[in-house]
DNA sequence: GCCAGATATATCTAACAGATAGCACAGGTC
DNA sequence: GACCTGTGCTATCTGTTAGATATATCTGGC
C-alpha cells in the first residue's frame, strides 16, 4: 500500500478559498485548521513545488500560488478519499500509564495541566463559534461540525481529568 | 529546543514490566498501549541497539533486552519531563471541513465510520477494562486511567457524530 | 520431509516537525 | 542618515517517525 502525504490536501484546500503564498497557507492553516490539522514549512514548500509542476496551481504576478482546474479537480478526489488515521501517540498517557514509577503527585500534575489546557481551548472555541458563525457562509455549517468536535473531546477531557484527580485522591487516602 | 524521542520512553517502559525481545516489545506496545500509542519496528531497532550501547539495556542469553539499574533510572528522568504534545492531524475534520466540495452524503457517510469505529473503541475498552481489573496490581489504577480517557473520547465523538448527522440532515432538508 | 504461519531481526523510503537561516522591507529611534 | 527591530517570506537541514519489505528461524500439521 502506497502512502499518501496528506499534505497535498491541505494545501490545495487552503488554496480553493483564496490564492496565497506558501507563508500565507501556512498561517491560514494554522489559524483556522488548527485545532485538528497542522503543517510545517518542511512540507509545504516542497509541496507547492510539485504541485506546480504537474500543474494543479499556478503562481500569480503576485507570487500568490492559486488552483487551476486541475487543481480543483484533484481536491476533490482527494477529499473523497477514506481519511486515513494517524496512528495515536499522546504523551500524558504514556506517562499515566507508568505512573506508579512517577508517583501520585507528579501524576496529578499533569492531569491538571492537561485539564487547564482543555478549558482554555473551549474558551478558543468559544470565540471561533462566534466567530465563523457571523460570517454564514455555504461553508458555515461545516466549519462548526470541526468545532464541535473540538468542544466534545475538550469537554471530554474535562471529565475524565475530574474523575481521575478523584480516583488518584482515593489511591493515596483509601478511606 | 532539542526534540526528543519518544520512542525511548515507550522502549524502557515495556522492558520495565518485564525483559523481552523487539519483536515482543512492539507486540506489548501495540497489545497493552495500543489505544493511545504505537511504535513501528523502525523505531524500536535502533533505539534498542542505542539503549544497549549507553548501558540502559542489556541482552540476556534467550535474546531478551532485560533493563539495567542505569535503565531503570533513565525512564523514570524521561517520565518526569513534561509530555511533548504532537501537532493535530485529524483527517476526518480536515476532510469535513471542505465538506461543501464533497457533498452532505459523503460527509455523512465519512461521519457514520467515525462513529462505528467509536462504538467498537468501546467494547474493546470495555473489555480490557474487565482484563486489567481482574488483575489487581499496583498498576492497575494507573491502566485504568488510560482507559477511562479512551472512553471519554470515544463517548465524546459518538455525542458528535449523532449531533453532526443531525445537523446535515436539517442542511439538506431545512424545516 | 514439506509447507504454512508465527516469531524475530533488520533495513529502506518517504512523510513529517521543527529549528534555522537568509533576505527584503517597513517603522521607529538616536 | 545610520542603526535596530520586527515581520513577511522563501527556503533548507536534521532528526523523528510510519510503514513496507526482505529474510531468516522455529513450530506444528500433513
Amino acid at each position: 500500500m502506497v502512502r499518501r502525504s496528506q499534505t497535498e490536501v491541505a494545501v490545495l484546500g487552503a488554496l480553493s478559498v483564496a490564492p496565497m503564498t506558501g507563508y500565507a497557507a501556512r498561517e491560514a492553516i494554522r489559524d483556522v485548521l488548527g485545532h485538528f490539522w497542522s503543517e510545517s514549512f518542511g512540507q509545504i514548500y516542497p509541496t507547492l513545488a510539485e504541485l506546480e509542476r504537474v500543474g494543479h496551481i499556478r503562481r500569480q504576478e503576485s507570487m500568490a500560488y492559486e488552483l487551476t482546474d486541475s487543481g480543483r479537480t484533484r481536491l476533490r478526489e482527494l477529499l473523497a478519499e477514506p481519511a486515513q488515521r494517524t496512528p495515536p501517540r499522546n504523551g500524558l498517557l504514556l506517562r499515566l500509564f507508568f505512573g506508579r514509577q512517577l508517583g501520585p503527585e507528579a501524576c496529578r500534575d499533569l492531569i491538571l495541566a492537561a485539564r487547564t489546557e482543555a478549558e482554555e481551548s473551549l474558551s478558543r472555541y468559544a470565540f471561533l463559534r462566534a466567530e465563523v458563525a457571523a460570517e454564514d457562509s455555504p461553508d458555515t455549517p461545516y466549519s462548526l461540525l470541526t468545532i464541535s468536535a473540538g468542544e466534545h473531546a475538550a469537554r471530554a477531557t474535562l471529565a475524565w481529568a475530574d474523575e481521575s484527580l478523584t480516583a488518584l485522591n482515593r489511591l493515596e487516602d483509601p478511606r
